[in-house]
DNA sequence: CAGGTC
DNA sequence: CCTGG
């Protein structure tokens, strides 16, 4: 490494976010990720890879960011935070090509959270924190994944830790993990992690394969059902037609759409018709939506047509 | 019970 | 089935 190199790697990156604070919190802490943190009204602090991060929009197009703590070039953790933030998609224009304008429910999901999208997490840490979902709480599964971390991770700047790699994971006793808050989910993690320690390079090998073929992969692995798969599929590796389906998800849409008797299965069909290949995006506005009750403060750019 | 998996 | 709230 470059001497040079080793301060704080900082930059600005596009990020169209017409909805400001609001919507980079649902973002950063919607339930996509689990380790960033706020720390001013404008500022948040997380991970990033191995980099611990200072994030700032300061106004509705630009992100700034600072890493510390790397070994690394300045390009690389360039490099990383881009694809973390997935800047080579254009959402707006994956978002114009969902079927908005015909589709009410959407429509007002889209208008609440205007420049929603999806980050482009590692398939590890997306496992990792996927599969402590049944947690229910997100500050309850963040809590879990910070002490893992703060256990078994890599320690890095700013007291910050990186979650540890399944290789790590494999070597740890259940009962230790039981001891982070995480209920029986442990057991979950320590198969996985056993799971994946037997055949090298299991998740890197996903990221060739056809989505519905990675599905199936992520099911074989131990409290992996589609759910968490699809999370990992949306999150971890990019795959914008992953739809997950949780219970807010899957009663909103009933409820909205008048699917009343809908299975999750019919309701899953139902979604890839209908908002095609970048469903998973979809998802993230009704999700927002679903769990974000309208306060009516929020400028809205649809029709008035609110309240029922 | 809620959340997810089995 | 498991298990916090």
């Amino acid at each position: 490494m470059n001497p040079a190199d080793a301060g704080s790697p900082s930059g600005t990156l596009p990020f169209p976010v017409e909805g400001g604070q609001r919507v980079l919190r649902e973002i950063l802490a919607g339930g996509q990720s689990f380790l960033w943190e706020p720390i001013t009204a404008t500022t948040w602090k997380g991970i990033v890879g191995k980099h611990a991060c200072t994030l700032e929009l300061l106004s509705d197009h630009h992100l700034t960011w600072s890493a510390s703590g790397s070994t690394s070039s300045k390009e690389d953790v360039k490099a990383t935070i881009e694809s973390y933030f997935a800047t080579s998609i254009d959402f707006a224009r994956e978002v114009d090509a969902l079927p908005w304008r015909s589709d009410p429910v959407l429509n007002q999901a889209v208008g609440q959270f205007p420049g929603l999208r999806i980050l482009r997490q590692s398939p590890d840490v997306a496992l990792l924190s996927f599969l402590l979902s049944p947690l229910k709480r997100i500050e309850q599964i963040r809590a879990g994944l910070l002490e893992i971390s703060r256990r078994w991770g890599e320690a890095l700047d700013h007291g910050l830790f990186a979650p540890p790699s399944w290789a790590t994971l494999a070597s740890v006793p259940e009962a230790d993990l039981r001891m982070c808050g995480i209920g029986y989910r442990a057991r979950s993690i320590h198969q996985s992690a056993d799971y994946l320690s037997q055949q090298d390079g299991y998740l890197d090998s996903l990221e060739s394969l056809p989505t519905d073929e990675a599905r199936r992969k992520l099911i074989a692995l131990p409290g992996v059902g589609r759910k968490i798969a699809d999370c990992v599929l949306l999150f971890g590796y990019g795959r914008l037609e992953a739809f997950p389906i949780d219970t807010w998800i899957s009663r909103h849409m009933r409820e909205s759409y008048g699917l009343d008797s809908f299975t999750d299965d019919q309701i899953q069909l139902f979604a890839r018709a209908h908002y095609g290949s970048a469903a998973g995006i979809a998802q993230q506005f009704l999700f927002a939506h679903a769990r974000n009750p309208a306060t009516g403060s929020e400028v809205d750019t649809s029709s008035d047509k609110r309240k029922k």
